[in-house]
DNA sequence: CGGGATCCTATGGGATACTG
DNA sequence: CAGTATCCCATAGGATCCCG
């Protein structure tokens, strides 16, 4: 381990709330540019993987992490079909569908803020 | 019509959907490791620049851009005190207030999770 | 089809020092 | 008190090539 990773580790005894604080926890899993993409995507069913990558502008290198993240979390599982021709599917969990919720209020905030910016066209918001 | 410019049109070719996908557009704002909780604070009141340092273990640098972009996007409302000393204390605006129906879903989700990492502790999440 | 491996760049964010 | 300015690094994410 080099120096400044040593020195991260030694000083990381700041109180990180993950699993902790319910905030902390699921900002590390919102974070990045496409988590809450995919998640929208997937929470109205089952999509393979040539499938999300149509429908969101991403590169497929990029898809392929935030998939493995995602999986490694919990909230997605990768399902091979064994028939025939290589076909993977990506599906929420349990815990993965309960973040519908989550996905509702953002949806619903979005529309609103998306008015909020139209009506403030003066403003330089971005 | 040819089948080639059905296509062209079916296919968004790289079009930035800010201001018209309301997911896409709460990403943009949601991003970054520390929005979600400064908005989380200032969902109960306003409060100094100081009093937010306290409260997340956050550098000053990162929360003065951090403020500053919210500031910039609508959400938050900085206030300077003519009075004595200086004195800033920052509050949601409208639209920050209406975040709250994200944030209360977050929270709620977030329990849920932390319950999830609980009781799957065999797996790295992480 | 569904990726993995590699390289490269952009930028988010921390540390530190200084200021009205 | 409430920042700003600067430097630096770690990581996210895009592009490209390759593979079973």
């Amino acid at each position: 381990m080099d120096t400044q990773a040593a020195q991260r580790v030694a000083h990381d005894g700041g109180a990180d709330l993950f699993g902790v604080c319910p905030f902390v926890t699921s900002q590390s899993v919102l974070q990045g540019k496409w988590a809450i993409l995919i998640l929208h995507h997937l929470a109205e069913g089952p999509l393979r993987f040539n499938e999300l990558l149509r429908r969101m502008d991403v590169a497929q290198g990029t898809l392929s992490k935030q998939l493995k993240n995602l999986e490694h979390e919990g909230l997605v599982r990768r399902i091979v079909h064994a028939d025939g021709p290589l076909r993977v599917e990506y599906e929420l969990t349990d815990i993965g569908l309960k973040f519908r919720g989550v996905l509702d209020a953002i949806e619903a905030w979005g529309n609103d803020y998306i008015e909020f910016l139209r009506t403030h066209d003066g403003d330089d918001v971005r």
